[in-house]
DNA sequence: TCTTCCTTGAAAGTTACTTTCAATATAGTT
DNA sequence: AACTATATTGAAAGTAACTTTCAAGGAAGA
């Protein structure tokens, strides 16, 4: 799973003309191996441990590369700093009342919140169903 | 309902030896007009046009204060700004797929999220139903 | 091997708060 | 109304967490 991961994001850097590089290697495969949220420091703590000389410059740009291919997501809770997290997929609706038309949406966030949410109420999450009635752009207008 | 906004912060301010003063009234006024959110310095902004003198700080922690007394709710969105606004009150359900027992929650940072949702597609909730399944404390014990 | 363009790490810069501090303004008391 | 203790204000300095810059070094195709 995590060569998958590896794989994709080599795909990415030959379709983007970018570069294989050490730091990006052990970041990367760091990275993968955590299954929760993890933030730059903590991130960069963990990788300086088999590379040293990584700086914090390098582990923030490759999880933003991360991020852009889709392959991490960032998060912003309210205490001040992003924590990235390997992505998953989701989906939720948004119904228009007049035209009846459906909507795919997803929110990364939103799905963190309800974890933890879910969380203080010691709830494990088997499923869960959010479903947003309204007007679409169309129907507003008519 | 703004005065009734108005009396519960004075409230608050009696019950905490805290004092009223000209420029609280004018910013807690002005942020209970707004029905949306608001950001520290756009709220400053229409603050000056009333009360030129009235600074950031005092604005900043006029918001603090009323999230304090339970008027204002903060937002962190990914924009590395927080807004505030006025709050309301609402309820959604998560529910114990064993017992049925349903619970209800509430978390201002999903409803702003989810209004963020809408609009990037240009629709106008008028409802939602957000459910969560899965197993309450006491049933995943069992 | 050559050459071009990408990466890296350190340092400087930015953003959005958050705290400090001296001057000023409340509100209870006289 | 005046007095006094304590809270509040605004400007400026301080922080935290990124984000950008830049010169040196490193991939990768030719």
């Amino acid at each position: 799973m995590a060569l998958n991961l590896m794989e994709t994001l080599k795909g990415y850097l030959k379709e983007k003309g970018l570069k294989q590089t050490r730091q990006r290697e052990v970041i990367a495969s760091t990275f993968f191996k955590t299954d929760k949220h993890i933030g730059i420091e903590e991130l960069l703590e963990k990788v300086k441990n088999i590379e040293p000389s990584i700086g914090y410059v390098t582990v923030y740009r490759t999880l933003l590369l991360l991020k852009e291919c889709g392959l991490a997501h960032q998060r912003n809770f309210g205490d001040g700093q992003s924590l990235f997290e390997n992505a998953g997929e989701h989906h939720d609706h948004m119904i228009c009342i007049k035209c009846g038309k459906i909507v795919e949406f997803e929110d990364d966030r939103i799905e963190a919140l309800q974890e933890e949410v879910a969380k203080n109420y010691h709830f494990k999450i088997v499923s869960h169903r959010h479903e947003i009635y309204g007007a679409c752009s169309f129907c507003q207008t008519e």
